[in-house]
DNA sequence: CAACTTACGCCACTCAGTGGCATATTACAA
DNA sequence: TTGTAATATGCCACTGAGTGGCGTAAGTTG
């Protein structure tokens, strides 16, 4: 299937937006491929934008930093999640609408995004560079959802903690499911039951538990 | 008072331990110095390490980077954190000795201590960088506790989550409670309430408010 | 005052990331 | 179709953080 990635939804766009869109996903799908082979350290900027034949400049028109190209499908989940969050409607508590966005957002990925999430992750687990690249990158969805927040509620965060601590529980909750996912689907010995699904389960829990974690006694 | 520092006690150590206290020091409070006076960006290594007359190889022998060094007093904290928490006795509800380590860790820390901690958390907010860093420095020591509290219970946090949510909830309560502290902390109209009972003030309220946030609803 | 250990300085090097400007490519209008 | 404006790319020189290796200086111990 080739490096394939994200199909490029092409959707009737001018013709330099189509190539922009290609550059990009092919800077991505390679990218992946390359660190996959030969960790993320093993590999310099210059030898992937040679394999794509692009300029070191372009590369950096695109991507803030090598760590950015490395955990793109992770910030695919992070728009999907904000667009989600976004689009729902305010109702009930505010915990299980991020809650909700965030299962919602999960289950609509493409399965190409679910094979390079994979593949994300396994390589983020064995990368400190990408571990912390990742997870201020949850941080900074966090900070989004609670400015979201703040607007619908027409409340300044600074003024109401609350708000804050919902961006801390959700992706909180978030880090806590997925934290040994890839390492645990590994040698998972449920065979039928899909890795996404597993993932959800384990944010799912990760959300339920939050009540117990507060009384938690020695 | 010159760019004393924290005091550096040499509690009759062997002359080369003692040395070695002072450059790590010399570096620390030169640092904050020059960084507050030019910016981080605007202060090369080389700089720093001209002024304080040591190389830069033995520079990284003392900081793991240029940001470690920037802050270095939250570091200290940190450090006093896990040793409070580790000190104590587990008794009630672990997230109440979390919050209660952290306190005391706070109220435990010496004035120049606060001083340099202040003029820190100034410098992070105004630089990106130090911003990502310093999170990452709150996330690391988060993973730190739950390790300890895995030791604690003989439980492997892989197993329950909630050992892991302990973690995020104490973290992130510190986080929601320290973020605008400093920038409150400038146009404060009570004074002679000192910053760091201000600090301590909002950390404790973010505590209390985690069981609103839950229920908090549209 | 030796013999050992440990920290330091120096130097050359890698590599991510940037600024500036010339060039190529696409978009659009006549 | 052709001319023109807009924009994306390439090239090149440069900065600055961080590292490896090795010789030297200083502290430690008998």
């Amino acid at each position: 299937m080739g490096a394939s990635g994200a199909a490029v939804d092409a959707g009737r766009l001018p013709l330099r937006e189509r190539k922009k869109l290609r550059t990009r996903q092919a800077l991505v799908d390679t990218a992946l491929e390359l660190f996959t082979a030969r960790e993320f350290d093993g590999v310099t900027l210059d030898e992937l934008v040679d394999s794509v034949e692009v300029s070191k400049r372009t590369f950096f028109r695109y991507f803030a930093s090598k760590e950015d190209v490395a955990i793109a499908a992770e910030a695919q989940l992070w728009q999907a999640y904000l667009d989600e969050f976004a689009r729902a409607e305010p109702d009930g508590p505010f915990l299980t609408a991020l809650r909700t966005a965030l299962i919602s957002a999960l289950e609509g990925m493409d399965a190409d995004w679910e094979r390079r999430f994979i593949a994300t992750r396994r390589l983020i687990g064995r990368t400190p560079a990408l571990r912390d690249h990742s997870t201020l990158t949850s941080f900074k969805t966090q900070e989004l959802l609670v400015s979201e927040l703040e607007t619908t509620l027409g409340v300044d965060s600074r003024d109401d903690v609350r708000l804050r601590l919902l961006g801390e529980l959700a992706l909180g909750a978030w880090r806590c499911g997925a934290k040994n996912w890839v390492r645990a689907e590994r040698h998972s010995t449920r065979r039928g039951t899909g890795a996404r699904a597993s993932l959800i389960q384990r944010v799912e829990e990760a959300f339920d538990a939050i009540p117990a974690s507060l009384t938690l006694c020695a």
